[in-house]
DNA sequence: AGTATATTTTGATATTTGTCAAAATATCAA
DNA sequence: TTGATATTTTGACAAATATCAAAATATACT
């Protein structure tokens, strides 16, 4: 899957949003994370994953726990492509297209 | 639905991102855009339908014609979106808290 | 080594999604 | 009104997705 893809894709449920969303203020880790959600934590493990796989998150080891935090650089990238989805005149260089 | 998780999905296939640049530049009738996409017709209007859902495009009929263009007004609602998922301090405010 | 805790992985399943072909609808033009 | 064109809607189906329970892995503690 195409890297922009695997972002817009990520972005496209509603667990996986609100667990960016209580990573806003700070790291967690799955343990915590998971008592805001009432799915199973293999579930929410499986999100965890697709967010990593779209860059959306980091995680450290500490100790037995895993400890997830927002990689906030890859918002620049989602506004670049929305951007490039939106306004005329403000298309890739050549070359450069950005994938859709 | 919700608006805001329509919008998401609508943007969470490639197809449609492309239907999306494809408008960038101007209105296209349905006709002239299925001929960038190697699919049906039918899925394509399918795809319309969702991102007119989405409030992502608007349309008008033209005779026989149906022609799509951008509703970009929806650009600034995506924008306060993704704020709203990644930069701390940066919350809706109380009583308006967007959905997630 | 043996047990407990935290998390991920696997296998199964129900739901959602994208697709097509064919039927239906809407408009135009003779 | 009849026929042609543009588009959408419907019904069926395959692929992708979210979920759970259970098994597997990794680390810590005694």
């Amino acid at each position: 899957m195409s890297e922009n893809q695997s972002l817009f894709k990520a972005l496209a449920d509603p667990t996986r949003r609100q667990i960016l969303k209580a990573l806003k203020n700070g790291s967690m880790n799955a343990g915590d994370l998971s008592e805001l959600f009432p799915i199973s934590k293999g579930s929410l493990s499986h999100h965890f994953n697709l967010l990593k796989k779209a860059d959306l998150v980091k995680t450290r080891r500490n100790g037995q726990q895993i400890i997830y935090s927002l990689n906030t650089s890859v918002f620049e990238d989602v506004t670049t492509l929305l951007l490039d989805l939106f306004k005329a005149g403000e298309n890739a260089e050549d070359g450069e297209q950005n994938e859709i």
